[in-house]
DNA sequence: GCGAAAAAGGAAACCGGTGTCAAAACCAAA
DNA sequence: TTTGGTTTTGACACCGGTTTCCTTTTTCGC
């Protein structure tokens, strides 16, 4: 109970035992080649004593700490977060901690930047968040570094013991069938940043799906965005100025799903009535939107807690599944078209 | 360049330059007792063999480690990824690193949790955000534990050292004079959970805000709110229902805002021409919201950046503010009333 | 050119754990 | 009571840095 003073450390712990520190390094490491009776011993002094190994020499003893990092660049905040919790969903109770790295895409000296972050901090591995997950630079710098890491994404990105992947692909057809079922043909997209392995992922599981009921995609339905709410605005301009007009429109995301809301109710066209809208990401945003955005939603906290798990116990994390389920949060942001 | 193989060591350094250890061990540590030739010529090993101290075996020969961790429950997701990315502001380029701790304000168990983390960790410091950063409790056990820590709080919650701080109370005050000079009188409150000093300043500006113009705050202009958007959707129906009808509500938090906006919106009340809202925080939220919400906005990464140096640099820190101003974000959501 | 003070550099111990390998303890069988 | 094999346990070196303390070298006044 006395906590003044340093914190106690092995030898203490294997002094007042009467034993050595060796013994006691088995006691902390649950070695099975110890008899009962000492192993009862030594807990009990470490329970008296109030022993935590010291983490920092632990890994220099073992070469290796206890840190994973979670390399992202910001594309929506809530996302970000529950990743974080999901990991420590993951690693709670054990002797992992989370070290977090946020990146700028845009900077040239990203790579550097990383290096010379992994190379100072020599972390266990990595999790590395869209849309810097589909960088292969990336994951060759970790490699080469000799630094574990696991990507996120929305494709096959790389080999599975690197990845854990959502299917963007079948969820946005899964979007269309849902729309035209409730009668709409002129379906419009709002895309996202070209470059983007989700935004590739989800414009193909559109067109495949619009192909599949044989709807014709002409060119005016289909606008840039770059994921950012002003985006969605003016991709949406140019959507709703077509004629005839777009029934729906599919944004990438729900940041800029949102800026179509504005620019629909700037053009006094009412969502659902007139326009029925759907996003991608269950982010916050859609459901305090007004009327509540119908929206797809990822099991991220899932998802990173088996990604975290895939790099700290990949033994146990076999049976995980690697590839997670989208599913469909219907709002009031659809309605049969008008 | 030969990246492969172990890293190289301060003994490799050594060998290699033709020097002890400790001299390598000086140059690192900028040590002044140095002839320039011979720094020159380490350095110059150093830069060959792409040299990197370990950090681990640093922190267990330092007795200290140079991990800060941020402990913080989720008031909000665009708050708490603001600050890590104000964290990262000021420990780039040093050899410190962010851990971030999720805890659970509501589980009973929390201190203790945080207190084996504490343990198991040893940090050099935490960061603690608001909510918790309330919790007394925690700064004693950080204190009992000798763990650097710095509040982040909307009040002098702890001595110049441990703190930084906003300045809410003043802010909800300007809130209140701003609305007032557009000719507002009858001006509702959405308090925040009770037990937040957040809120208890928020309303206490308020309140005082209101008392200085001469203006009643009757019991029906007060609702309860918990920062979520459900409670701000309720309270704004209780504020709504009493006669004579408020003109403008002042939500705590921009989330119970955005509720506000949905409740007048059922009601077919008219944001701003019928009743003007002003939110808290500058959330992603309130730009993307229709209209567009008038809210307050503080500094929260510049103020990351203060509490990160005040606790690994306390020394050049002082210089630094310890408090900030929060400024008014104006965009759609007032007008006169009537 | 000499001696002393100051500056520079090195040897060895230490931080708190873990790995190796041999010694000690234990047990069953002879 | 030995003996031999199997468990348990411990001594010691090591991980990669820093610190202490002492020796060597350099600088400088006379």
């Amino acid at each position: 109970m006395a906590k003044s003073g340093p914190a106690p450390t092995i030898n203490d712990v294997a002094r007042v035992a009467g034993v050595s520190k060796k013994t006691v390094s088995r006691v902390i490491n649950r070695s099975p080649l110890l008899r009962e009776a000492t192993r009862a011993k030594v807990e009990k002094v470490i329970a008296e004593l109030g022993y935590t190994p010291n983490p920092q020499a632990r890994a220099l003893a073992l070469r290796r700490n206890f840190l994973i990092g979670l390399l992202h660049d910001n594309p929506n905040a809530q996302t970000v977060l529950n990743f974080q919790e999901g990991v420590l969903d993951a690693i709670r109770d054990t002797e992992f901690a989370l070290v977090v790295r946020p990146v700028d895409r845009h900077s040239p000296a990203m790579l550097d930047d990383i290096r010379n972050f992994l190379e100072q901090q020599r972390l266990y591995g990595v999790l590395i968040l869209p849309p810097i997950s589909e960088n292969d630079d990336l994951a060759a710098l970790c490699r080469e570094m000799g630094c574990g890491y696991v990507r996120m994404g929305s494709a096959a990105l790389d080999e599975a013991e690197h990845l854990v992947q959502s299917n963007d692909r079948e969820m946005v057809e899964g979007v269309v069938d849902y729309l035209v079922k409730l009668g709409h043909r002129r379906i419009g997209l709002i895309e996202g940043p070209s470059g983007f392995r989700s935004a590739f992922e989800r414009r193909e599981g559109f067109l495949a799906a619009m192909h599949r009921h044989g709807l014709e995609v002409p060119p005016a339905a289909l606008a840039q965005g770059n994921y950012r709410f002003d985006s969605g605005h003016r991709a949406a301009n140019e959507l709703l100025s077509a004629e005839p007009r777009v029934t729906a429109i599919f944004a990438s995301n729900d940041e800029m799903a949102a800026g179509a809301y504005h620019a629909a109710r700037e053009r006094g066209v009412e969502v659902p009535r007139q326009l029925s809208i759907v996003g991608f990401d269950d982010s916050p945003i859609a459901a305090h939107i007004w009327p509540p955005m119908t929206t797809v939603g990822w099991p991220i906290r899932e998802m990173a807690k088996a990604a975290a798990l895939k790099l700290v116990a990949p033994d146990s994390s076999e049976a995980l599944p690697s590839s997670f389920p989208a599913r469909l949060v219907t709002r009031n942001s659809v309605a049969a078209p008008g």
